[in-house]
DNA sequence: GTACTATTTTGGACTGCGTCCAAAGTATGA
DNA sequence: TCATACTTTGGACGCAGTCCAAAATAGTAC
């Protein structure tokens, strides 16, 4: 029960029934936007304001308790899975996102091939493609509006 | 010269003085928003409507002759530097954003560890960090808002 | 438990990025 | 040269997110 709540206090958040419901929200959804949240916290709470919600996923996220994901043609997405350098697939026909583990062993993205000088601290990577129920079911030609290489299914 | 005309045509996009002069700024920003690229054409053109700039740099980013990226509490950026998947370092301070080439050799980023079923067709890598100049002097303890693990120098 | 203070919530106004729309203009192809 | 389809224009609009000041509430000290 006072999970959450201990959560908030250890990171020096108070302890607020918005932010408690907004939480056991994140806890619901694989990904979720800002409205979808607000509607989602208010059937619980019965009501929220936008600027609560906005002011709850943000210091979560600067917490790290959430991380915000920004999909092109899409609004933020937050989710309250941290810390295991996941990455994601979206579909460009219906905006599926599904969670995918990394590729390549324990969090390898933050090793770029020259940092230019940078302090890299989070490495961000977003498969795009279509998922199973988008794909056309004669899976040869398929119209989308690249020119580059496509159709690749992966190996494992 | 005709070279951006004939880019234009040879992917069924008719030619006009909007287009070119887009291409052209394009061709001199390795990143530049919508609005910067309006205010860059009205120096050549006198004159742009909004509307077009919009129409054009999704046009290109359609037919592949543009990439849109969309770092978060940022516009979309627009680079015409495609199909060498490249990827992307960008300063949490400053906002500045710098191409890196892939880490791990050839579009290595497309095999997904498990792909969902999905048909993956692009990976878009973000490097998120600190540039040179928004680094601290002193490099031990720098002010973040983060949890995890930082301060990882790059090996190469 | 009460009182005080700092933090949070609220809601209304506002900004910025991007799109919609219909009318006018222009490139292309016959 | 003409006709048509595409492009451009600019004004209205929508959505995501932020700003702001006032009211409410959580945390703290007594």
């Amino acid at each position: 029960m006072s999970t959450h709540a201990t959560l908030l206090r250890s990171h020096g958040l108070s302890v607020t029934p918005q932010r408690l419901a907004l939480l056991q929200t994140l806890s619901q959804y694989p990904h979720i936007t800002a409205d979808q949240a607000t509607e989602a916290v208010r059937k619980s709470l019965g009501t929220i304001s936008r600027q609560s919600v906005y002011n709850t996923l943000n210091a979560l996220v600067e917490k790290g308790l959430a991380r915000r994901i920004q999909p092109i043609d899409s609004p933020a997405l937050f989710e309250d899975r941290v810390g295991d350098n996941h990455h994601h697939l979206i579909c460009r026909s219906c905006g599926d996102v599904a969670d995918v583990d990394c590729a390549v062993g324990f969090r390898p993205c933050l090793e770029a091939s020259d940092d230019n000088g940078f302090i890299i601290d989070e490495a961000d990577v977003t498969y795009w493609g279509e998922c199973p129920k988008c794909q056309p079911k004669i899976s040869n030609v398929h119209t989308t509006t690249k020119t580059k290489t496509k159709t690749r299914k992966a190996i494992s």
